[in-house]
RNA sequence: UCCCUGAUAGCUCAAUGGUAGAGCGACCGGCUGUUAACCGGUAGGUUCCAGGUUCGAGUCCUGGUCGGGGAGCCA
């Protein structure tokens, strides 16, 4: 007899013997018909589990079948037969436990609801529950669109290195990879001495790399240099922050996505941002309506709805400058905002809502943003683009309604003296950017590329309120149990 | 890291400084092609940790640990 998943026993014709295996959510008894229970099971194959029916001449009915409990895992036979209020079921010929749940008083998953925060502290466990099911399924969609997405546009997945070595990657905190003693580490001796004095520096020409190396913060810098000989590329990979960041929407280890396209100025970059996350919105709606029909009347009422119009909206393109406009306009107008609004400095989250939410009711996307509040491999604009009174690079933010920034890309400063100059004022050492610097030496072209936080992707359409609930085992301060 | 807030049964929560309780879950029984099932009963406690005040602390004080919300940083 056939094993087939419960996504496929589903769909099965009335009539076909099938065996399935999983674990059990709810069982229900009945006395009728000489006692009968019902035993629904889900194998992580759909979001609905599929009910077997066991009845009371089965030869383990009494001794195992009625002491079946919540998560026991389970292997049915039978024949899938039409279950009066629709939808399949199985009429069971056997009902084997492959594992029971001991101490069921104690077992911490109930057929109940359960706090989130609780089952963070379950992460071995919450999967098995509808929420986490769900979300390890749309995670998995997400990840699959996003490879399709590219690969069906020539782009090439790089590889860059999860350890990296030079310490020039950007802000943030950095977690050190070192084989060397922590608790009594080699230090630099003076020329001559037999031993280094007491606080003299750690000599990192001893360690595993032969200086100081890190987790990386972001591929970036070097799927630049695949950029320059490949056109398309992208990255798909973890990401380490040591930040002391304690909020729902950040975590030491995430997931991050960074598309890299030459010959492109900001205008195509801010295209591929529109079309990628309108592809993702629209196979994960396709591919997992299940799971987004629950995310819609459990998690976020009105994700549907929300997520639609994103997909339908053309993504508003607003330079930073009109975006100071529009604000101050509003306050004049008798909006009151916590922060004050002035040209020059970075917007508050409030603001990038207010444009998102209230005035547009679209996505938006904000270009060219002030030099002083961007980084030094962002291309610096023209004197004068947009009527701004100061200099601005080509960087954007992509802004969707209820979550916020979800996107932040640029046009790369292609030009070398230009880019030395951006390092030397910010007081940049260019011997470390050696390489960096030598892709602007050496068949130098336009390109631009942008990041995408996945977690934060999840979050956006998922309607999940928390970033740790979308990652399987997340890490933040703290907090590394599993 | 800062501000606010919390930690009591497997879970969600109550308990004026004076015998630690309920609902759900688990277990037992009743009823029922059940599906958030329903009805009755039983069991279940290091009140986060370490000190302190008090005749007496779940409750008050000090310190810590961890959780949640918000802020900053950002993705």
């Amino acid at each position: 007899m056939a094993w087939l998943r419960v996504v496929e026993a589903m769909k099965a014709p009335v009539g076909t013997d099938v065996t399935i295996r999983g674990w059990v959510r709810t069982r229900r008894d009945s006395k009728a018909e000489g006692g009968l229970s019902f035993v629904h099971v889900h194998d992580g194959s759909c979001f609905d589990p599929i009910q077997v029916v066991a009845k009371g001449d089965l030869p383990n009915y009494a001794s195992e079948v009625t002491r079946i409990t919540t998560h026991c895992a389970v292997e049915a036979s039978g024949t899938i037969v039409q279950n009066p209020k629709g939808g399949n079921e199985i009429a069971a010929r056997e009902v084997k436990v492959l594992g029971w749940v001991e101490d069921p008083d104690h077992y911490p998953i109930q057929p109940k609801p359960h706090s989130f925060e609780f089952l963070r502290e379950q992460a071995h466990l919450r999967v098995r529950t509808n929420t986490f099911g769900a979300v390890a399924r749309v995670r998995h969609t997400l990840s699959m669109a996003i490879h399709r997405f590219f690969h069906e546009r020539g782009f090439v997945w790089v590889h860059t290195p999860i350890v990296t070595a030079s310490d020039c990657e950007g802000a943030g905190q950095m977690f050190r990879v070192s084989t060397l003693d922590a608790v009594n580490p080699p230090r630099v001796k003076p020329e001559g001495a037999k031993e280094a004095p007491a606080g003299a520096p750690i000599d990192f020409s001893q360690d595993f790399f032969g200086k100081e190396a890190h987790l990386t913060v972001s591929g970036q810098l070097n799927v630049e240099t695949y950029c320059a000989a490949l056109t398309n590329v992208y990255t798909f990979g973890p990401t380490f922050r040591a930040e002391n960041s304690n909020t729902s929407r950040h975590l030491a280890e995430f997931w991050m996505i960074e598309p890299e396209i030459a010959f492109a100025t900001l205008a195509e970059d801010a295209q591929l941002a529109e079309d990628f996350i309108k592809y993702l919105i629209a196979a994960v709606l396709s591919e997992r309506a299940d799971d987004m029909k629950f995310f819609d009347e459990r998690i976020e009422k009105g994700l549907l709805a929300r997520l639609k119009h994103v997909l339908e909206a053309p993504f508003r393109r607003l330079p930073y400058t009109e975006a100071i406009r529009i604000l101050e306009e509003a306050i004049t107008k008798g909006r009151k905002f916590e922060y004050p609004v002035k040209w020059g400095t970075d917007l508050q989250s409030e603001h990038e809502r207010y444009l998102t939410e209230e005035h547009f009711k679209q996505p938006v996307i904000l270009m060219n943003y002030p030099k002083q509040i961007k980084a030094f491999y962002m291309r610096l604009n023209d004197p004068g683009t947009d009527g701004a009174p100061g200099d601005t690079v080509a960087a954007m933010d992509v802004l969707v309604p209820g979550v916020g920034e979800i996107i932040g890309g640029s046009q790369r400063e292609e030009r070398l003296e230009v880019l030395d100059r951006r390092l030397d004022e910010m007081g940049l050492p260019k011997k470390e950017y050696w390489w960096y610097r030598d892709l602007r030496r050496f068949g130098s072209v336009p390109h631009a590329g942008f990041g995408l936080g996945f977690e934060r992707a999840m979050m956006f359409i998922t309607g999940m309120q928390n970033v740790r609930d979308v990652i399987p085992f997340p890490r933040t301060p703290k907090s590394a149990e599993f």
